[in-house]
DNA sequence: AACTACTTTATAATTATTCTAAAGTATGTG
DNA sequence: CACATACTTTAGAATAATTATAAAGTAGTT
């Protein structure tokens, strides 16, 4: 049973809201994504990995993937895709941009590119997002 | 002994300068993926089945992942990744963008897509190249 | 406190991709 | 133009990321 201390409220609530019972393991791993001033990327196996380091307990794969896979469906995280076939989550789901650099992930806040140009959206279709990725290479 | 005819002279010149000897099996790659009116975009699995499927003698695939890569790294084909951990080849190799509309991939000419803001690279990098995805939903 | 539906977990299964090593082939050399 | 050799093809094994399974555990309601 969880203790339901408001300091845990916060993340508590996003598991709830995305359909998820607040067992400890998920509000462990909410409060891991989401209790820090800066926003950040990972990999489910990344995540797995530095949690667990720290546990004597560890907690299982599958439920890491359940329970990025709930808050990313409920909005609270953002999925994207490098050239390499694993799934990447962003805690910062606002529009946002990035840059790429050789598998390392760099945000572009949205206030940073502006556009003359764009397409009409199909007809019968409209438009969810646009999101820019600027591929950067070395300087030399 | 791979036959040199005319007919098959661009899709050669297009291994060996990707690196590879002109097999037979590459030759017929090559000419699936470039001998046609208009670009398109697969996977592997799709482009392996769909040669297959006429063919007696099946080209494996090891065969097809080689091929592939050499191409692309070659600049012949551009890689891109949805959120299904596959990749997808282009066979448009020139700067354009896409639509994503629920796992279908439609391209956009880059002339349709203008920017009135962009960033800087960081330093010591330089931008290689900047695609948009636009991402759809039905308008309902 | 008891019941029931939802969870966790270890493990197996699946999917996309890469590796391996044996048998086959392109190509330069003589 | 036959030979030698390095590059290829192939089937199958190996790997990596992810998803499925089913038994044991727990949250939330009664």
């Amino acid at each position: 049973m969880q203790k339901m201390n408001n300091k845990n409220k916060i993340f508590i609530d996003k598991l709830r809201s995305s359909g998820l019972r607040p067992t400890n393991q998920r509000v462990e791993i909410s409060k891991f994504l989401f209790n820090r001033k800066k926003t950040f990327h990972f990999t489910v196996e990344e995540l797995k990995n530095s949690m667990n380091l720290k546990r004597s307990k560890k907690i299982s794969t599958a439920t890491f993937y359940n329970t990025v896979h709930a808050l990313k469906s409920a909005g609270y995280l953002k999925e994207f895709s490098l050239e390499n076939n694993t799934s990447y989550y962003d805690t910062n789901i606002s529009s946002h941009h990035h840059f790429f650099d050789n598998g390392k992930v760099i945000d572009i806040n949205s206030d940073k590119i502006t556009f003359r140009k764009l397409p009409e959206a199909p007809k019968g279709k409209k438009i969810k997002n646009v999101e820019v990725v600027i591929r950067l290479e070395n300087n030399n």
